[in-house]
DNA sequence: ACATTTGATATGTACTACATAAAGACTAAA
DNA sequence: TTTAGTCTTTATGTAGTACATATCAAATGT
C-alpha cells in the first residue's frame, strides 16, 4: 500500500492522467476517418448524405456537421449542394498554411522552424545541381544583384526572394511551398541579431558557384553563408 | 473593346476567377482568425462567449460553432465548459498527422516528400554534430547492429528506427515529428526498387563516422549512403 | 432534337430547447 | 479560520425542427 502522504504532485499526475472528455464531434470525426479509411474511397467517390450518416452514428445532424466541417477544412472531403459529399485529395500543405499563417508561434517552435530552414538549405544542394537551368541561375543572379545597397526592410524581402528562388529551383513543389512555413523565421533572425551578420560568402558568391562550381563547392559555400547562424546554435 | 471571339480559355479564366462559394462557416473561420491575430491573445485569455460572437458576426450559433470546431481541431483554441480559451501553441504538426494518416497521397506528392526526406537527411549533419551525445550514438549503434540479417518487412521498420533516431538526435522537436510525415516514403522506396539498393556506406558506417569523424566526413558518408536514391532522380 | 420549366433533393443556415459541467457563492461543521 | 458540502449561475454540448438555396433530372413545350 502506498502512503499517499508522501506522494508529490508529480507522481499523482502520473498515476491519474487528466480525463480527456471527448465531445461527440471529436468521436464522430475519428469514426468518419476510420470509415473513409476502411472503405478505401477513391477521390471523387460519393459519400452517404448527412442525415444517413447522422442516423447511423446516432448523433444529431449538428454534431455530424461539426465533424464534417473539420474534414472539409482539411480538404479531405468536398461538398456540393446536391451532389452530396465526395472524398477529395487533401492538399497537404494547404492545411499547413492555414495553421501557420496568423500564428503567434511560441519561441521554441520558431527556433525549431528556423533550424529546419537551415537544414533544408544545407541539404538542397543535390537537388539544385540535378535540376538547375541557365534561366534559373540568371534570375537568381538578378535577385542577388539587386541587394547591393538596400535598407533593412528591403533586405528581408530580398533574402526571402533569394532563398525562395532556391527552393523553386529544386523543382520540388512541396518544398517550394514550404517557404510559406519558413517566412516567419526571416523576421525572427532580424530580431535576433543586432547588426546584419554576414557570412564569408554572400548571395552573389553562391550564384557564381552555381555557375561554375561543383556540388561540393556549393555545399561548402552554403555552409559558409549560414555559418553565423550555426554559430548561434547550441 | 475586346473581341471575345479571340480570347482563349486561359484569358477567360483569368478575368473570371472561379466563384468560390464561401460558406458562412468559412467566412467566420477567417474572421475569427483575423480577430485572434489582431487582439493578439495570450494563452489562457478568455474569449467572448459563443452567443456574443455569433451575434457580433451576425450568424447563427450553429455556424459559429462549426468555425470554432475547426480552430479547436487545429489546436488554436481550447474550450472548457465555462470559458473559452485561446491556446498559444497550436500543434503545428499535430494537424499534419491527422491529414496524412488515412491518405491516398498522389504519386507526385509522394515523390516530393521523398525528395524532401533526402534533403533533410543531407542537411541534418550540422545539427547532429552540435547536439549528439555518447548515449545517443550508442542507441543508434544498437539499432544499426540489429539490422544485420532481417527480412524485408523488418528491414523497413529498422530503416525507420534508424533515421528516426537521427531526427531525434538533431534536438529539434519539430524535425523529429516530421518523421511521421515521411513515413509513407519508406514504403514508397521499397515499391520503387526491385531489390534492396544499398549505398557504399551503410548504417553502421555512419555510426562509426559519428563517433570519430568530422562533420564533413559525415556529410560525405550520408551522401554516399543515399547515392542510389539520388541516382534515380531526374 | 433541343431549349425551358419545374420538381425533387441534399446541403446551408437559423432558431429553440434542454442537458451537462464548472465556477463561484453561500452555508454548516471541525 | 479553515474545510467540506450544497446551491446557483452560466457557458458549452447536443438534439430537433424549419426553411433557404442550389443543383440534378425529368417533364414539358417548341
Amino acid at each position: 500500500m502506498v502512503d499517499i502522504r508522501f506522494m508529490d504532485i508529480n507522481d499523482l499526475s502520473k498515476d491519474l492522467p487528466p480525463i480527456i472528455s471527448n465531445t461527440m464531434a471529436d468521436v464522430v470525426e475519428v469514426r468518419l476517418r476510420a470509415y473513409l479509411k476502411k472503405k478505401s474511397f477513391r477521390p471523387g467517390d460519393a459519400l452517404p448524405k448527412e442525415l444517413e450518416l447522422a442516423e447511423a452514428l446516432g448523433v444529431s445532424r449538428n454534431v455530424l456537421r461539426e465533424a464534417l466541417s473539420r474534414l472539409r477544412m482539411l480538404g479531405m472531403i468536398e461538398t456540393k449542394k446536391k451532389r452530396g459529399m465526395v472524398l477529395a485529395r487533401p492538399d497537404i500543405l494547404g492545411t499547413f498554411e492555414r495553421v501557420l499563417d496568423p500564428l503567434i508561434i511560441d519561441k521554441n517552435t520558431l527556433q525549431d522552424i528556423f533550424e529546419l530552414r537551415l537544414v533544408l538549405e544545407m541539404g538542397i544542394a543535390e537537388l539544385l545541381y540535378i535540376r538547375k537551368t541557365e534561366k534559373d541561375i540568371l534570375e537568381l543572379e538578378n535577385i542577388a544583384k539587386k541587394e547591393i545597397n538596400l535598407d533593412n526592410s528591403f533586405r528581408i524581402k530580398n533574402e526571402i526572394a533569394f532563398h525562395g528562388k532556391l527552393y523553386q529551383m529544386s523543382g520540388n513543389d512541396t518544398l517550394k511551398r514550404f517557404q510559406i512555413m519558413l517566412l516567419p523565421t526571416f523576421d525572427y533572425v532580424i530580431t535576433l541579431e543586432k547588426k546584419p551578420t554576414r557570412g564569408l560568402i554572400n548571395h552573389l558568391d553562391l550564384v557564381e558557384i552555381l555557375k561554375t562550381g561543383t556540388v561540393e563547392d556549393f555545399k561548402k559555400g552554403m555552409q559558409a553563408h549560414l555559418q553565423p547562424h550555426f554559430d548561434r546554435l547550441k
